[in-house]
DNA sequence: AGCACA
């Protein structure tokens, strides 16, 4: 079996797609940012590219090991299929400045290509996507009910009852000083996530109280007491 | 199954 060459970026597929794209690149993002600094994730809901993305590492040792470490684990009830990705992204391209914006790298015809460009921009999302910074979130956020002090603990309700450790690791990770997710036992729809400082357990709630894991049901992320 | 990104 011809192997595909070692490349810093990875490819992965057999992804769950029914899966909200941006909940699958926080997950993916979760799982991959203990091999190496992640610089990009890249995941299409295109016919074609559906149930794949691609996770650009720094460098080839960090991909390399989370290739071995992540091929086969279950992620959304399915096995991770992870190989090098056969070409190189745009932001290392971009990093290593041989980026050049034009180049095709298909060819395909006109309405192949409008195929596909109308079919990225469709909106078959769930749910927004987190805010991108805290600015963003001052016009989704709740201005409610909490009258608990700050903590270095969060506490999750409202999570859909099927939700995985994975799913919310890979939300809560992608925050700095994130340190564990922990079941409420006989709760299938709370959390406690801890985070190393109260400040860095600030900041990851007011990116994410309200984001919804579900169609109907943002998450609230409180205070834990 | 399916290798993209502006």
């Amino acid at each position: 079996m011809a192997s595909i060459p070692p490349n810093q970026t990875l490819y992965i597929r057999n992804l769950n797609d029914k899966i909200q794209k941006e909940v699958l690149k926080h997950a993916l993002y979760g799982l991959c940012i203990a091999y190496g600094r992640v610089l990009d994730i890249v995941a299409l809901k295109t016919m074609k590219m559906r149930g794949q993305a691609f996770v650009a590492f720094d460098d080839i040792t960090a991909a390399t090991a989370a290739l071995r470490q992540l091929n086969g684990r279950r992620i959304f009830g399915r096995p991770l299929q992870v190989e090098y990705a056969l070409s190189k992204s745009n932001v290392v391209a971009q990093n290593d400045g041989s980026y050049r914006f034009n180049e095709p790298h298909k060819h395909m015809s006109a309405v192949e290509r409008k195929r596909i460009t109308d079919e990225s921009s469709e909106e078959d999302d769930i749910g927004p996507a987190p805010p991108a910074t805290n600015e963003d979130y001052e016009a989704t956020r709740d201005n409610g009910d909490d009258e608990v002090s700050p903590s270095s603990t969060l506490f999750i309700t409202n999570l859909p009852d099927n939700i995985s450790i994975d799913v919310l690791a890979g939300l809560f990770q992608k925050y700095a000083g994130f340190q564990e997710v922990r079941p409420v036992p006989g709760k299938r729809n709370m959390a406690f996530v801890e985070y190393a400082t109260v400040d860095s357990a600030s900041a990851a709630r007011n990116v994410l109280n309200g984001f919804k894991l579900s169609a109907d049901q943002p998450m609230r992320v409180a205070f834990s007491r």
